[in-house]
RNA sequence: GGGCGGUUAGUUCAGCGGCUAGAACAGUGCCCUUACAAGGCAAAGGUCGGGGGUUCGAUUCCCUCACCGCCCACCA
């Protein structure tokens, strides 16, 4: 294979570079993969498959580490079960991610060519959208390669393509007609300077002085003993404009019972410094009930009289209502309703049937609704507004107060809420009138709807609970139906106490709105009669009986909603009923469109929310709705059935904790609903990455980390072992930044205050260098300094290891014969080795099957650096230099690192990979009873079996000896500053079963601590001059005779039997409690009295040599 | 306001009822011991955020306070 003949036989290991040069390998292995075609899965009746779907990066911007982690996660997940033989399967893609790549495409168009959207119109600014993703998307895929990313790329979707299209249109559609879908009106957060809605998360809020004014407004013909007026507050009081009703509670002396009782309760529990407050609410209620309770009381009788008031400066009548809005305990206890401008005014709104006026236009400035005030701006006119109610009297007081305004994290300006008609999924019961008669016998939650009857051996899903979930959907609804998902463990949450914010947020049964004020996106299937279509029809009646006639026509791609009880406002605030019936097509190419539109119909302008099409990525990836329809598409051998059926339900979800309620929740929701079964039967969720200081990660506050920087500094596998040994069960991580000056390649560390900088100066070089913030050409001119993190030095040291370990076995088969090992030939130090190797096998497999990545690396880490390399390869030195013992030697090492090697392959593929194909030129057949050439690539070699035979408890007890005595020989000789060349000599007094242990080793202490043994035994005798120390159950003596530090040896042993005498007494102490020794479990107590024991001997041992060697000043 | 996490060595993290609380990095001392100085050997460094409780025994379980973070909701 010429991909990797750039070393050959002829060339010795010793010619490997002595670090590992991570760039090339990635390169070579990277090109090598994609040729062989390993990652591709296609569906295989013989063998289980693993399936993953890629939470598809937005095409925004490019990765961030986040994104490292959560790929590297998924590709060690993958690579693992790949390895353990399953089919597995990884489906990469991006997200289209709606209002975030227009708003980024649209701010690049403002800056450079200072072009807004409008100006470009909605058919050009979709073609600059899907430019910038292509480039984007491009260099996400390319991220993910150079991360290593086990992907079958030749399945790499996108939200928006003709798939996901599709995919979309089906679940639209049905839900349409299984009248899940439904036009109703919502608050958007309205920018007046974009002329966009955005998002919530696209707001934020600043806190800001403001003023509460209390505002008059007139009783219309007030009888004797009625108020003249009628208070209300307000921050906003342009609004009042839009002011369709005031309300007053329906009954409002229950409504403070109700307060007061609840302020009671709340006194019962509150600690000290709340309590006087609480009082002084239950005082301030108390004296409501005198002076504001019998104004309610008659304002409630007189809005249940249909009595009415005069809305100030509009001088328009409206209503005075009951309801319950209207909280009796606040303010003047009545509220003036704004429909269109408020949410919960809206609720109200809706609830008493109230006019909605809409005041604003959409740049921001007042409407013909507003009146006079007609043109001004919102600021304007509230400037207006107080001064021309204040002229008529009508302001009975301003108040100071702290305001929150939410601002347009996209134009900083404030946003304005403005009612807008919208789409909502429902997520409740579908047992109300209005659904009542729409289709009672759709066949909802079928499993694996209209697919084809699996072949034998595959499992079909669920269909034992099918018909059960056809009716738990209708009574209960979408919402309910993806709770029950998880409660009865059909979805699986690690760590489980995610599960808690899954179900409480479904639990709330909130609509989805999926509608939105854009242009990027999918089109929303709905057509709708045209104004002008309205005016040129000859009757309406006459062309709803066209559009009947449609849909008779394609009953299967025609759907209608009529929304008779929508109300809407004309000018003048009075009510109109408006017939509107919207239509909704299924296929994207349909003859019924063209007729639809001729008849004066045309689509909504609005497009889908991104989640809708995110949620359908699970099924609609994986051929969901199945092969096209016979007359759109000729190819009916498509197998995307057989793929769904196979791969479906994928096997994990890894995702972040952010997106459990927008994405998990409805992947459940909606797989259910299209497929019948749920989506993926496990979802892991992964920490998220913060900063030094625990912020968030992000581009805009400039402490973000793209992982090429790191992969470039460290490599790939670094940053991917790092990744792995953080992903601890924990909410976070910390991850702190620096900056690499370019210059010098020094690190310095960011901080809040640097990090906004567009240059800095090196402190190390004096030079600077330019950060993500350099716009000005004398900033863009420098250098940019990488962004990375120092705790992947851990994770690329570590790889070196990995990599100079492998060459030393390399430089070492030289002459290597494969054949079977007997068991009989094993050197301690093998056997010790194989036994480990067992284990560690075991617990690594372990590890990863429950998602504890953070044990899987450190087990190997520790076990391939302190165990392997500082031991085993230690050890085995000796053996590789006698050609009697040369061979075994070479057989088990080889078989060593080639385990080891399995094991680390799905954290640190490319190293394990470069080094699997160079063991196998020196070790072409390898195994230890029976031989076997190596898989051509480690990709697909066999996971490692944890072999319970190799296991030997007696070996690992001897090295944990060895070990301990290596260690205190390696004390004395640092404590005593004696040079490693020089031998020193020791005597052990020990029980003769250690002796039988230890003397084996003698040549191990030789070789490794440069020790001689002298005697073994009971009977062993201090020598003359002597550092001594215990340690497992022996007492060891060092002859120092030649070259002794007294006064360092009496100063460690004062210490030490300092430190033994505390502990001894601890102990003692613990002992000495009665109710200790009668309480605890007798096997602790027998281990404390054993430990007892241990110490007095030591300090014995300790104290006598302590008071020899003080005889020797 | 509700929910969920965190607080352990200078730093980043393990440990989650009982061995003298561990590791890595940084800092310290010694060593270029031919696989590896991105290395080796070793020493030092901690009243496990504060206070209470349960228990024979608490870093570990419970309560509470403080601080930090995340998610959700709300703010006439």
């Amino acid at each position: 294979m010429a991909a990797y003949a750039f070393i050959t036989m002829s060339t010795s290991a010793i010619d490997l570079p002595k670090q590992f040069e991570h760039g090339p390998a990635q390169e070579r292995w990277t090109a090598h993969w994609l040729a062989k075609n390993y990652f591709h899965a296609e569906p295989d009746q013989n063998r289980q498959p693993f399936t993953i779907v890629i939470p598809p990066p937005n095409v925004t911007g490019a990765l961030h580490l986040g994104h490292a982690l959560n790929n590297t996660l998924q590709d060690i997940l993958i690579r693992t079960k790949r390895m353990q033989g399953y089919n597995a399967l990884w489906m990469p893609g991006a997200d289209h991610a709606g209002i975030a790549t227009q708003a980024v495409v649209e701010k690049r168009l403002l800056e450079e060519e200072k072009t807004t959207r409008h100006q470009l119109g909605r058919e050009k600014l979709v073609d600059r959208i899907w430019q910038w993703k292509e480039t984007y998307e491009k260099r996400i895929l390319q991220q993910l390669q150079q991360m290593g990313c086990s992907c079958d790329w030749n399945r790499t979707r996108f939200t928006l393509d003709a798939v996901c299209a599709r995919a979309v249109r089906h679940t639209f559609f049905r839900m349409f007609k299984d009248r899940l879908i439904y036009r109703g009106k919502r608050l958007v957060n309205w920018d007046t300077f974009l002329q966009t809605a955005v998002s919530d998360d696209e707001v934020f809020h600043e806190t800001v002085k403001g003023h509460f004014w209390h505002i008059r407004y007139p009783i219309i013909d007030p009888q004797p003993g009625e108020p003249e007026f009628v208070s209300v507050a307000t921050t906003r009081p342009e609004t009042m404009l839009g002011d369709t009703a005031v309300a007053v509670h329906p009954d409002p002396a229950a409504a403070l019972d109700r307060a007061e009782r609840e302020l009671q309760e709340k006194l019962a529990g509150a600690p000290q410094k709340e309590r006087a407050d609480i009082q002084k609410q239950l005082d301030d209620l108390a004296e409501r009930r005198q002076t504001v309770l019998p104004q309610l009381i008659k304002l409630r009788d007189m809005a249940n009289a249909g009595r009415k008031v005069m809305l100030p400066l509009m001088q328009r009548p409206i209503s005075l209502v009951a309801d319950e809005w209207a909280k009796p305990e606040l303010g003047s206890g009545c509220v003036k309703i704004t429909p269109a401008h408020d949410p919960n005014d809206y609720e109200v709104g809706k609830r008493r049937s109230l006019p909605m006026i809409n005041i604003l236009n959409p740049d921001g400035t007042l409407n013909e609704n507003a009146g006079a005030y007609k043109g001004l701006t919102i600021k304007k006119a509230r400037v207006q507004v107080v001064t021309d109610l204040e002229s008529q009297g009508l302001l009975e007081r301003v108040e100071d107060r702290e305001i929150e305004i939410a601002h347009s994290d996209r134009s900083k300006t404030p946003i304005e809420p403005y009612l807008a008609d919208q789409w909502f999924v429902k997520m409740r019961d579908l047992d109300d009138a209005e659904t009542a008669g729409g289709s009672a016998n759709a066949s909802v939650g079928n499993a694996l709807r209209g697919v084809p009857e699996a072949p034998i051996g595959v499992a079909t899903p669920t269909s034992p609970t099918e018909r059960h979930r056809g009716r738990s959907l209708q009574s209960s609804g979408l919402a309910q139906m993806a709770m029950d998902a998880v409660i009865d463990g059909r979805v699986q949450v690690h760590p489980p106490r995610y599960a808690k914010s899954y179900l409480d947020w479904l639990g709330e049964k909130r609509d989805w709105p999926v509608s939105r004020q854009l242009w990027w996106g999918h089109r929303i299937p709905v057509w709708r009669l045209s104004d002008e279509g309205a005016s040129a029809a000859e009757s309406i009646t006459g062309i709803q009986q066209q559009v009947r006639a449609l849909r008779d026509k394609y009953p299967e791609e025609v759907s209608i909603q009529s929304f008779s009880s929508l109300r809407e406002a004309g000018p003048s605030g009075r009510q109109s009923i408006m017939v509107g019936d919207s239509v909704c097509l299924r296929g994207e190419i349909s003859s019924a469109q063209a007729e639809l539109e001729a008849l004066g119909f045309v689509q909504d302008p609005d497009v889908l929310d991104t989640w809708f099409s995110s949620a359908l990525w699970p099924h609609s990836t994986l051929g969901w709705p199945g092969p096209a329809l016979p007359s759109d598409d000729s190819d009916n051998e498509s197998p995307d059935w057989e793929k769904l059926r196979y791969f479906y339900p994928t096997s994990v979800l890894v995702t972040s904790r952010d997106i459990i309620t927008l994405w998990v929740a409805r992947m459940v929701l909606t797989g259910l609903y299209n497929v019948g079964d749920v989506p993926f039967r496990q979802v892991y969720i992964h920490p998220k990455i913060l900063d030094a200081y625990g912020e968030t990660m992000s581009k805009s506050k400039g402490n973000g980390i793209d992982p090429l920087d790191v992969i470039a500094k460290f490599g790939a596998d670094a940053l991917r072992f790092g990744l792995a040994h953080m992903a601890t069960e924990t909410q976070d991580v910390r991850m702190p930044v620096e900056f690499e000056c370019p210059h010098c390649q020094k690190t310095i560390e960011q901080t809040q205050k640097n990090r906004v900088l567009p240059r800095i100066k090196c402190p190390q070089c004096g030079q600077d260098f330019s950060t993500q913030w350099a716009s000005k050409p004398e900033d863009t001119a420098l250098p940019r300094a990488a962004v990375i993190s120092e705790r992947f030095e851990v994770a690329r040291n570590f790889c070196n290891k990995l990599w100079n370990a492998s060459r030393f076995v390399l430089m070492n088969l030289e002459g290597y014969e494969p054949a079977p090992v007997d068991r009989r030939e094993l050197a301690v130090e093998d056997r010790w080795m194989l036994s480990r190797l067992a284990t560690v096998t075991g617990q690594v497999t372990e590890s990863l099957d429950g998602y504890h990545f953070a044990d899987a690396a450190r087990a190997l880490y520790d076990f391939a650096w302190d165990e392997f390399c500082s031991f085993y390869v230690e050890m085995v030195k000796t053996r590789l230099s006698d050609t009697e013992s040369r061979p075994v030697a070479q057989h088990v090492l080889a078989y060593s690192l080639d385990t080891l090697l399995r094991l680390l392959h799905p954290i640190v593929p490319f190293l394990t990979e470069e080094v699997w194909h160079l063991l196998a030129e020196y070790a072409p057949e390898r195994g230890l009873n029976k031989l076997a050439a190596p898989a051509e690539s480690i990709i697909i070699a066999p996971w490692p079996p944890a072999d319970a035979t190799f296991q030997n408890a007696e070996i690992e007890a001897r090295f944990a000896k060895f070990q301990a005595l290596l260690g205190g020989l390696r004390e004395v000789r640092a404590r005593q500053n004696i040079a490693p060349k020089t031998a020193i000599h020791f005597a052990v007094r020990c029980d003769s079963d250690t002796v039988k242990l230890l003397q084996p080793m003698e040549a191990y202490f030789a070789a490794m601590a440069g020790a001689t043994a002298t005697a073994w035994g009971t009977q062993v005798q201090s020598p003359a001059l002597s550092a001594n120390f215990t340690a497992a159950g022996c007492e060891v003596f060092v002859d120092l005779a030649e070259h002794i530090d007294v006064a360092a040896e009496i100063a460690r042993n004062e210490k030490e039997v300092e430190k033994l005498q505390a502990h001894l007494a601890a102990k003692e102490k613990k002992l000495a409690n009665e109710s200790f020794t009668s309480r605890a479990p007798a096997d602790v107590v027998a281990r404390e009295r054993e430990q007892l024991q241990e110490l007095r001997d030591r300090l014995a041992s300790t104290a006598a040599a302590l008071a020899d060697l003080r005889k020797r000043i």
